[in-house]
DNA sequence: CTTGATGCAAATGGTTTGCATGTTT
DNA sequence: AAACATGCAAACCATTTGCATCAAG
């Protein structure tokens, strides 16, 4: 149980809004901390809670995921392809998504900087620092398509 | 039919490349050409072909779609939510979707310059130019908000 | 005890697929 | 005639919803 506080410290959270503390609000908690990865898929997330705790229902984790996202603890990122993934607010990033091989590389929030800078400046337009995807081809594969096609 | 001739540079581009041309290929480009907007969702096109050539199933749109994208006529924009819209090539540009009210602005391609290379630069990946989506909010709704928590 | 959360099963919306038939080359 | 595209119906996947029951405050 390595991240027993921060889970106290979010449930703490949660409440301090008014919202209920549930076992499946703490289990999807928990199962966001411990993960290796910043961001899981909606289908990773409850294979997690189901293994822990089998009776949480799938529309159940759904539901969880929503309200967390209001409450402001999770973001979502839909990845344009599968089910959407969540991650804990405080990790943002952005996605690249290699078209070919389907990596994911983790980018940090402030590469969209300059461009968030200028949507503001031109179109008054606040962008959400969470959520976005760029659609690509990695460097191993880049590689292998300039090699066919040279 | 103020495009016919871009209908058939298009056209003969699909057949210099093998592909066959019929009458569902030709009818969704020639509605792509003609929309006022320059990206249709699925739905849209799918009516508006439908409204021309009844006969034609919703599955040939998709797999038309699919065709004419990986013949390198079109390109897909995943908006993130309800279906995916399709653009031609050419017309490239991403959009920047007001969570609050739905509004999507079309940006210029090049906004996102800076970004991508970085991520030559630091990753070796080489993003596309079509394919993005930015949420946040829009002039209108972002001051909206501010009004209620300023 | 009241309000809100959950399990379940059934519905939804977007998209894909298998197969027999029709069209393009 | 051969290769490919289409109509149709049925399947699919991610997600949502209605409702009766259950748990948190």
């Amino acid at each position: 149980m390595a991240h027993d506080d921060d889970l106290d410290a979010l449930l703490a959270t949660l409440r301090s809004r008014g919202e209920r503390v549930t076992t499946a609000r703490r289990v999807v908690l928990r199962e966001l901390l411990d993960a290796e990865s910043t961001h899981l898929t909606v289908e990773d997330l409850f294979d997690r809670v189901h293994r822990r705790e089998p009776e949480i229902h799938r529309s159940t984790v759904y539901r969880t995921l929503d309200h967390l996202t209001e409450a402001g603890l999770l973001a979502e990122s839909p990845l344009d392809e599968g089910p959407t993934s969540y991650h804990l607010v405080g990790d943002e990033h952005h996605h690249a998504r290699c078209t070919g091989c389907g990596a994911v590389i983790e980018l940090p929030a402030d590469v969209l900087a300059p461009v968030t800078r200028r949507l503001v400046r031109e179109h008054g337009f606040v962008a959400e620092p969470h959520h976005l995807t760029i659609t690509g081809l990695c460097a191993t594969c880049a590689a292998q398509r300039d090699e066919l096609s040279p």
